[in-house]
DNA sequence: CGAAAACGTTAACAAAAGATAAGGATTTAA
DNA sequence: TTAAATCCTTATCTTTTGTTAACGTTTTCG
């Protein structure tokens, strides 16, 4: 995948919440990095604090935490979708979590840095500080959405409703990290795998 | 509790996220309107957009779905706290669940076309955004670790944790709530404090 | 290619949670 | 003030989930 592509899926991607004029995106294009993850490397571990916030041209990757020694999914992306372990990216604290790429991967990336010097460009602060706050405000929603799932549906509804919303993910991810992100074990989700299918 | 009490209350809350010069703070109350929720009052109800954000400068509000007949209390808010039904507000989309008052609480509003009318004055736009970004991704830290708690966490240790991290809510709300807002039902809730107690 | 690792299912048992109902205490409101 | 509503606890029973381990299949990788 050239640089290029990579570039031009991000300007596509970024539409979703601000567009560019030429002008802007000669500077933004200026600040941004690129990078690949083969699959099963990290984009960031526990304990170090995030300086990128990527768009993923190409693959996924899976949110983890370790507790008790053992590996806990909480969340993918994929394609098109930003990426980053935003707390940490954010207010520069250490992360708490693992980011992993589950499939080669292709990087877009801005540095906290050239973020900051962008938020301070005359030319493009404004634009920039809309792009991070409908970025956020997008992401609140999806939050919303997956507490209010936590809170109101048991787990056999949950899992129901990744069925119909998200059929995809069950070919590309492991059964046992989509486990994790119904908040359930691997062993519970197989369960309700058969019990959903003979009624 | 007299609205100039109130606006003083606003201006420090909003201090979290941006400082408003004179000027800036001119315009900016102006734009701000006043309410109040007697107990049980309803700040919004299922099916309605929103079409407030709000400062609580007294009180509180607790966020609940009905589900199947029953009311299921997944939030809460208070004094110095910002509160809205966000995604009906921000996607300007018909609410999914209830927001309403558990004492007599004190409002500055912000209505979403003043809030766009801001954002689009040429003094106060970039402030504005700021100001959006900031409280949206404020929220999204606050969302991660929520998230992270029913990943990570059983029922249990997510009381226990919401015991050491936040003891004051159990004088002012109601256990069913807070059974709610932990994902388990009421008769749970009430087992976990027995078993906990006694080790 | 072949050994090792990863993965999904199943079983058996223990632990926890849900559902329902009852009882008593407290609060609310007419 | 008194009846009604709300709230928390407890008990009982059912359902679901967690835990551990075993097994067969598939995938990975040297």
């Amino acid at each position: 995948m050239d640089k290029q592509c990579k570039i031009n899926a991000f300007r596509i991607g970024l539409a979703q919440f601000v567009t560019f004029e030429e002008n802007e995106w000669e500077i933004l294009s200026q600040h941004l990095s690129f990078s690949t993850l083969k699959k099963k490397e990290h984009f960031i571990v526990e304990g170090k604090v995030c300086d990128y916030m990527c768009f993923i041209a190409r693959g996924g990757v899976r949110y983890y935490h370790i507790k008790d020694g053992q590996e806990i999914t909480g969340y993918f992306s994929f394609e098109n979708e930003l990426m980053s372990a935003y707390k940490s990216f954010l207010k520069r604290t250490p992360n708490t979590n693992y980011i992993q790429a589950i499939e080669e991967t292709e990087l877009v990336m801005i540095s906290h840095q050239n973020l900051q010097h962008m938020l301070n460009h005359p030319l493009l602060a404004l634009k920039m500080e809309r792009f991070g706050r409908l970025v956020a405000e997008h992401y609140i929603c999806c939050y919303e959405d997956r507490v209010t799932a936590f809170i109101t549906q048991s787990p056999e509804e949950r899992y129901t409703m990744l069925e119909k919303t998200a059929k995809d993910i069950f070919q590309r991810i492991p059964q046992h990290f989509i486990a994790n992100f119904l908040g359930i074990t691997p062993v519970s989700l197989s369960r309700i795998r058969k019990r959903t299918l003979l009624q």
